[in-house]
DNA sequence: CCTCAGGGCTCTC
DNA sequence: GAGAGCCCTGAG
């Protein structure tokens, strides 16, 4: 069992299990870690500035703070025990392979207004421009944060960006997607969703609530539900889980909500921890293979 | 159910 | 250099 100790420069989570930083890093949840050379990943998460070190089966956060301990393990899923879950799904051969190289996969629990917006600019782009424009819209609206010299930036709040227009956004990075960002701010601010009551809903009801808003179709709402509101049962199909799943499973020609729908059946309650193996292991493909 | 346009940048040719 | 494609959505 895992447990938090104090260190010098910070605080370790000691003898996880499941648990590999670039895998979670690199599985398209989170848009605010930045791998350095040494392999360590330096980032923020709800107002915390911290650098992530892995040392085998001990994980460093340097800059972590001892009161902090129970939002990290909130952050990190670490109540849930990942074994179980990939015994259970490695009974599929596809997910039996996936999960080798994804291992150390986790889904973190993160904050649900920056991951509505982060997954709005997500549309139709690519990973460097998402995590470019969100580090834009942090520094222009965020809050400051003194970390190893240097300046962070909080996500910012609803709030701070009611009063900013589309065109901002866009000078931001954010493109066509300026008009959907401004018009998802004015309705979580003036409360005509409220992201909380969203979240006590069941998937289905919570994924037609989220869909209502301008830039969130089906596969966005997918990854509000699964990687902020702890929706498991959802199954984000984005292109590399498509790929997968019609090299794998079905027809070339099968259509998005099809594969969706055959993920959620197939995966049941696990077919969010199924669809971030499946991701991973798409993504290794790159270029190989038809991928 | 379908098709298509829509930042801007990067990778491919 | 042009063209395709990008963790896709909204409009038609």
């Amino acid at each position: 069992m895992y447990k938090f100790e104090e260190y010098s420069e910070g605080i370790v989570i000691k003898d996880v299990k499941d648990f590999n930083i670039k895998h979670i890093f690199d599985c398209g949840q989170c848009f605010r870690w930045n791998e350095d050379k040494d392999g360590s990943y330096v980032g923020v998460a709800n107002k915390r500035a911290v650098r992530i070190i892995q040392k085998d089966n001990d994980i460093y956060l340097k800059g972590g703070k001892a009161q902090d301990k129970d939002f990290w393990e909130y952050y990190f899923d670490l109540k849930r025990d990942y074994g179980e879950i990939k015994n259970k799904l490695k009974n599929d051969d596809v997910l039996n392979e996936a999960i080798k190289y994804g291992e150390g996969i986790r889904i973190l629990n993160q904050e649900m207004f920056e991951i509505v917006i982060s997954f709005i600019i997500s549309a139709n782009n690519r990973i460097p421009m998402i995590k470019r424009a969100v580090e834009n819209i942090s520094r222009s609206f965020g809050d400051k944060i003194e970390f190893e010299g240097k300046t962070f930036y909080s996500f910012p709040t609803p709030d701070k960006l009611y009063k900013v227009s589309a065109d901002e956004f866009k000078s931001l990075g954010v493109g066509f997607r300026g008009e959907y960002i401004a018009s998802a701010v004015k309705d979580i601010v003036e409360g005509n969703i409220s992201l909380d009551e969203v979240s006590k809903l069941q998937t289905d009801d919570a994924h037609k609530e989220l869909t209502k808003l301008k830039g969130i179709g089906p596969k966005v709402a997918d990854c509000i539900l699964l990687f902020s509101m702890q929706k498991h049962d959802a199954f984000p199909v984005d292109v590399w889980v498509k790929r997968v799943m019609q090299h794998f499973y079905l027809a070339p020609d099968v259509s998005l909500n099809k594969i969706r729908q055959f993920g959620r059946d197939k995966f049941g309650d696990l077919a969010g921890f199924a669809q971030q193996y499946l991701f991973y292991y798409a993504r290794e493909f790159k270029g190989k293979e038809g991928f």
